[in-house]
DNA sequence: TTGACATATATCCAATTTGGACATAAGTAA
DNA sequence: TTACTTATGTCCAAATTGGATATATGTCAA
């Protein structure tokens, strides 16, 4: 039986059918480092631990507006840099049913994620530490290590190294910034997303060259010495 | 109500539910030029165009199960790199019901594709051709451009957006070459899917430092000029 | 057996890109 | 006015890449 017979034979009740959710990895760089916003689970399973916001994909929505309406609901945030990440299908991801859930990442800049955790106070921030490959641990501030309910250390992994992968030739980096930012800022993103230092002068001549910087002519405020220039983001074309 | 709070008192039954499919993207460089394997729909919608093969995942199969299920059943394969590649999600994607679709692709040596070709007579064999961005074409060896199906035209135009990402820094090219393979067939890989010329003593020189390399010491056969040494694929570490 | 032929493989150098040291500029604060 | 700190500009060496060219090694035809 080839797909097509099968499509057109197929009886909406006669299978059982796996439930829908998308899973909101909520990201910013704050502080030098990676981090996203995890909520405490209240009831079992997985009670106490902590989980990224999530919820089900209505059926006449599609996984974009999901992605959108959790982000509005949970984040209480407008816009945001919102992107499908992976689709995770393990069947005993959930122990009470099956649930397959689409991870979508939110980039945030770090102004804004301030915003949405005074906005939304069950909502926690925790830093991540990544191997290579494989889950990421997420940390407090006060360095303790949170358990993660479900797959979602996987799906922070994937997170880190998706965001690594595409650093570099995607406009990643400039959604983890305000609308006006320094070559400095822009900088400190990519160190805290590749976890390494860059040369300066090499990293200015290489962004500036790319041609996606549009000089603003305006200077940063408040520094006690002296204030670098202030740069927009200009798609490329 | 948070997520935690609606995942408990979820009743399976209270809404509806999408349905969830895979649809599989065989892949193959052949002649030089990135092609599909496509099956004709003798059924509305879409009656007479062409598709990915593809079914619907089970209950109580992980999603990448349901990938090498259908690899399995479709293309009569046992083996072959699988990937995830991207959920679709739009609402009216299928006129009939809701369906969402996790598109995978099936990376294929050109001797594998020609044998899954002869197994399964239903298939037919497209090249594929691709702006920057957007949707794919498929066309057949004589020129012909096929009618797609659905959203599969964005499926391959995303495939191959991926394809050319990764094809890199992963091993995503050796999933397209024989066990031995020869440099030159490595660099007609990477030049096929760029769509683009590449400096063949700046090509060895790289492949080679990256210690992805073993040589065997054989060399190919049948060529009526000096034959060239067979390589083998060594995954980093 | 020999030489023409086609491509593999090696070598070399110029052009480009990158790493990193260093000098100078421009603010704040005492 | 001066010390201080970081931004910005400059320079050169090191590494990488592009591309021309030479040499090696097989097949094939005479």
């Amino acid at each position: 039986m080839d797909e097509a017979t099968f499509l057109e034979s197929y009886e909406p009740a006669a299978f059982e059918r796996p439930s829908v959710a998308v899973d909101l990895i909520l990201m910013s760089v704050v502080d030098g480092a990676p981090a996203v916003l995890l909520a405490r689970r209240d009831q079992h399973p997985f009670q106490g631990d902590w989980a990224l916001p999530g919820g089900f994909v209505g059926i006449g929505e599609s996984l974009d507006e999901a992605a959108h309406r959790i982000l509005a609901e949970k984040a209480h945030m407008a816009d945001a840099w919102v992107e499908q990440l992976y689709t995770f299908g393990a069947v005993d991801r959930d122990p009470r049913m099956r649930i397959i859930s689409v991870a979508y990442f939110a980039l945030i800049p770090a102004t804004a994620f301030a915003a949405a955790l005074k906005a939304a106070p069950e909502l926690a921030l925790a830093r991540l530490t990544v191997q290579q490959a494989g889950p990421a641990e997420a940390r407090l501030a006060e360095g303790e290590q949170l358990a993660l309910a479900f797959d979602h250390g996987d799906m922070l992994g994937v997170a880190m190294q998706r965001l690594r992968g595409k650093l570099d030739y995607s406009g990643i980096a400039f959604a983890l910034l305000p609308e006006l930012f320094t070559l400095r800022a822009l900088q400190d993103v990519y160190e805290a997303i590749l976890d390494t230092r860059l040369n300066k002068p090499a990293f200015r001549r290489r962004m500036l060259d790319r041609g996606w910087l549009a000089p603003t002519g305006a200077r940063e405020t408040g520094a006690s010495f002296r204030p670098a220039e202030l740069y927009r983001y200009q798609p490329p074309r």
